[in-house]
DNA sequence: TTGAAAGCGCTAACAT
DNA sequence: ATGTTAGCGCTTTCAA
């Protein structure tokens, strides 16, 4: 691999001319501009980014922490991330933490200020504390979740608007007997979409049954279909259920299904993050829509602003837009 | 942020003997480990990974190259060899193609030999020359695709095979007019399955039929839907469909519902790659289901013995298992 | 067992 | 406009 030593002795030229021409310097006198353009032609010169990192005191690495990849809606996320940050030019490096607080407490602490400039981080059970022992000065973005009291940039959407507007629309199409599945006592996104929900029905002057609101422990579709199959074993079952991601829908659609329920007609669903998936699901879920590119860019933005200015700057909480997708699961 | 000089003066000693702690060399006097390690804990020492990199002639880093996260089989698939990286501290960095020819080549020598230690690949549509620019003293690992005539390890299962299996179940179900999805020209495992498909018709001595084989430009849900749209659309439509890959299988069921036709009865339905999601359509997917995990961990592997043992040895082509997972798409 | 010092490849301050 | 050189933080050879 030839270094930049090597271009400079083939092109009888020092290193700091040769350093000029490949960082667009502009003044190097042309004739020697061409000699070093062909050295660095003929031998496939390609700087070794760790000595220049090491030198620039950057790494040209962003950290994006989040739970797996293997989630439709961190697969979707991560893929914009990473052609975000791909336009200025860094590469990104991605940790899972399996949504545990034990590993989202090792990954904050192993992306040191070395091996990142800045990290975007989409925690799901990491506590206040837990940013203290962080290696400072690395900035960072947090997507999702809000720990309120720390202080570090936030992009996310209007959690109680969206759910709002998600029951609203359920209202609207007449059902009154609404259930919610996907509470959680740690997560602050739960809470929020929880909020929503009783907004909704709050003024709708529909009286909230908490037999209704039915636990997550986690997000995924197994967790939808046993909470379905518990709704249907009310008593009185509910005649739509707004839930708090589009997986845990996927599940309740299918153990509707499994019932003999015809949703929408008996049941009405709603999910949330609009999953490729959800647009083919039988029949196709109605859900909220982040905008899932917005918040890819809003938090490469955020992380450009910070590592370019400094520590000093006020955390900013960026909101981003999403929209209500109406599919088969409430209307046929 | 502390140096391992800063470590040194605090505890007294040199460099060297830091360094022989940092790095758990044996032979340092039990006194000077003991300073140096209440120095290391009292200075939060974190080594810089460049720095270490740079000297020793490694970066730490793993390339992986793939068509896009979004598409749930490299979702999945990514997420596990993030985990099996891991193990022997690597950390990885993906580079997204989106299947383009164009953008695998820049992939291909973005990955410089500085910033990665290995790469793993899997293209979709490069070509057989366009290794030859490619950065030599990379080791490179392919996945899925395997393009004879360029020598590197490959990792992947046995396509027509797997094919011959899917198809085979169709025909124990009695099924005769059965059509396939996915043909593609330039695709050596649309090839792959395509011959497997005829060796089982073959084999159980099912004419072919020429106008039962639709090819996908992509392999996305909507290619599917399409393309069964396009059956349906049939004189004589088939009773059962081969699909080349999962989403292929869901765009597929989605159609036939729109239009009323029944999965399995009328149209039995088989997928490829088990998707998550495959295990909860409605009805839920028969597919053939790669051992994911073992292709993450061959692919590691197989990197690993490169990165010791030089270029000098025989590309491998490791073959992982797989089976076929019966669902309700095919018996009811 | 440990210290001194060279050097990985690069950038940039300084000198010319 | 360009050459010389120090030094980023680390590992490792050589000497002691």
């Amino acid at each position: 691999m030839a270094t930049l030593k090597d271009v400079a002795k083939l092109a009888g030229v020092s290193v700091k001319t040769v350093s000029n021409v490949v960082n667009g310097y502009d003044f190097v006198k042309p004739e020697n501009r061409k000699r070093v353009e062909e050295a660095l032609a003929s031998t496939g010169y390609r700087p070794n980014l760790g000595a220049r990192n090491l030198r620039r005191g950057r790494t040209g690495f962003l950290g994006l922490m989040l739970p797996e990849l293997s989630i439709p809606y961190f697969g979707e996320l991560a893929g914009l991330v990473l052609q975000a940050a791909q336009e200025h030019e860094w590469n990104v490096l991605i940790e899972q933490t399996l949504g545990t607080r034990e590993r989202e407490r090792n990954a904050l602490s192993a992306l040191g200020p070395h091996l990142i400039d800045g990290a975007i981080i989409s925690p799901e059970a990491l506590h206040t504390d837990d940013f203290g022992d962080l290696a400072p000065g690395v900035p960072l973005v947090m997507l999702g979740e809000h720990v309120v009291d720390v202080p570090i940039d936030h992009v996310g959407i209007d959690n109680v608007q969206a759910a709002r507007i998600a029951v609203r629309h359920l209202i609207s199409l007449g059902r009154r007997r609404i259930a919610a599945i996907g509470a959680h006592p740690q997560r602050h996104t739960a809470a929020q979409r929880l909020e929503g929900y009783h907004f909704a029905l709050e003024e709708a002057g529909v009286a909230p049954t908490p037999e209704l609101v039915l636990p997550a422990l986690r997000y995924h579709r197994a967790n939808g279909a046993e909470a379905m199959a518990h709704l249907l074993a009310l008593p009185e079952p509910p005649d739509a259920v707004f839930c708090f991601n589009d997986l845990l829908a996927i599940g309740a659609l299918r153990a509707a299904a499994e019932r003999g329920v015809q949703v929408p007609s008996d049941m009405a669903i709603v999910g949330f993050d609009n999953n490729e998936e959800s647009a083919y699901s039988l029949p196709s879920l109605t859900t909220i829509a982040p905008d899932k590119a917005a918040i890819a860019q809003a938090a490469v933005d955020l992380l450009r602003r910070r590592i370019a200015g400094g520590s000093d700057l006020a955390p900013e909480d960026v909101q981003t837009p999403f929209s209500l997708e109406i599919r088969n699961s409430t209307i046929a």
